[in-house]
DNA sequence: TCCGATACTTGACATAGTGAAATATTTAGG
DNA sequence: CCTAAATATTTCACTATGTCAAGTATCGGA
């Protein structure tokens, strides 16, 4: 395939990118803990609120063993976060649900996150508009059409 | 202050920096494993090959407590890639240096890092420049000349 | 019915992270 | 010079994440 690239340029953006992705990780990470979350913790409860999920779909978005995610479930359950309700339909899985006081925690979390997205106010709206093109493009989200 | 950013536009912007974070840190994972390395193994190494540090700033680069670089270091001893050297400027502190082998395979980590920023390939030089521009700002590394 | 797949949990283990206490050394004051 | 505070590192106890292997329950098909 392509060659490798070490020219200046595409080291230097590569090197921005690590940079954003540090702050990105502990921001992430601050936040959660002004709500006395772990970042796993955080993550789990943020994807439940969009929608219930069984342990097993819980570990492929993570990309972890199910066996991980049972624990990080237990310990939010055990904080009344979130719970187990046996599928009806299968009786094997279990789905994990946020509480009334799970949802709220992951919309102030949400919140507090949105916030931290501040140093985008840096950036007009077209700058903006072009950063996002940028992106998607880098991520092969680019579908013509 | 700013009000809270909740337009369409931010958070769409907000949601694919997640994702370059997400995809960041599982490629950095992954290249460190094909090394026998976790990542914060790998992210020490990487430090110690551009300088020599104590312990002290070592934590400070990694944003952690002291007491658990200790542990991070005697792996990376136990494994041979680095080694710990008594500064004799100030007998208290221990400075790690990386081995050869310990240079040499952080040497191969960077290209397969480097490798892993194969995705701006999808852009061209100028865009790249953009890119690089944008993401400055945002990280506030604006300074006029 | 029986057998293999699937979902989840459990247990043993390694790594990473914290915080408090112990040790050694340096540095500043008197 | 001597002592006291500060600093660098380590050790210990503890928690969270993560892996893997084994066990249990359930599902589904031959």
């Amino acid at each position: 395939m392509a060659p490798p690239r070490s020219d200046p340029l595409t080291r230097e953006v590569v090197d921005l990118i690590g940079t954003i992705v540090a702050r990105y990780n502990s921001e992430y990470e601050q936040a959660a803990a002004q709500h006395a979350l772990t970042g796993a913790q955080a993550k789990v409860l943020g994807l439940l609120t969009a929608e219930a999920l069984p342990m097993r779909r819980i570990a492929e978005k993570l990309t972890c063993e199910p066996s991980n995610v049972t624990g990080i479930v237990d310990r939010l359950e055990a904080r009344g976060l979130v719970e187990r309700r046996s599928d009806p339909q299968d009786r094997r899985v279990k789905l994990a649900v946020p509480t009334e006081e799970g949802a709220s925690t992951a919309r102030r979390l949400r919140d507090s996150l949105e916030f931290a997205g501040e140093p985008l106010a840096q950036l007009s709206d077209d700058e903006r508009r072009v950063l996002r093109d940028l992106l998607k493009r880098v991520l092969g989200a680019e579908r013509p059409g």
